[in-house]
DNA sequence: TGCGAATCACTACATTTGTAGTTGCCGAAT
DNA sequence: ATTCGGCAACTACAAATGTAGTGATTCGCA
């Protein structure tokens, strides 16, 4: 278990942007999230720098000799890690309270209702 | 809409020793937490000085004349709070999503499950 | 009736987080 | 060569958090 680094809610948001293409060089990063975040680019190269600390993220090189960034850790890994410790802070780490709580507070569509039915039932017998 | 305090991890402790059972002075407080927490009675008084300042908590005095604390906020406005911040940061505000992930991750005995589906079709119709 | 224990109000201090600014260097275009 | 725009390394700095320590008051008890 490479128990997963802290990542903070700034840093998320970076992650996400290099989850969902990487790898991208600091600046690259920058335009990608100026429509969510707008952050300076230097902003941006401190939290790069702190995920690297942590073990989040890695670099690499792109054809111009420019350093790139990408992702050390899988997304997958690290909403499991944060949902725990979500589930621990608020539930005490049961996790039909909190299957209760989201489901009581949330509107959904037939449909969706539908499937996560389906997917409770997969989560017994399989 | 009050717009609940910012309440951290540590501050959730003791948040909850005190929705669990309030009002209480700050020595009684620090023997309900030490079993969990282990700390110091300045610290207990520390967290709730700062709740108090978020407006968290509000203060009383028993009746030997020393102050006791009580929440001004109700759990479960804090535990929907915190949910729908969760919920944002991770799965961008989707509750399906969420609730997929969990069902997922979850062990879940069927009458788990069972309640769980009713509850999903109860959030539904009404 | 001074003392020790409890209660408070302040102060302390290292980390983490959010959000940059400053400086130095390098290569491409005047 | 000068110059200017990227890139990278450092530095900055306030607020929030975790976790106490100190000093002043007070009140029952020896």
């Amino acid at each position: 278990m490479p128990s997963l680094p802290d990542i903070s809610e700034s840093e998320w948001n970076l992650m996400e942007a290099l989850w969902e293409s990487s790898p991208q060089t600091a600046s690259e990063l920058t335009k990608t999230l100026r429509p969510t975040m707008n952050w300076a680019e230097n902003t941006v190269r401190t939290l790069l720098t702190r995920l690297i600390d942590k073990g989040a993220i890695k670099t690499g090189e792109n054809s111009s000799g420019t350093r790139t960034y990408l992702p050390a850790v899988k997304r997958e890994a690290c909403v499991r890690a944060e949902g725990e410790s979500f589930m621990q802070r608020i539930f005490g780490g049961a996790a039909k309270p909190l299957l209760v709580h989201f489901a009581q507070n949330s509107k959904l569509t037939a449909e969706e209702v539908r499937e996560l039915k389906k997917i409770l039932d997969q989560s017994l017998n399989s």
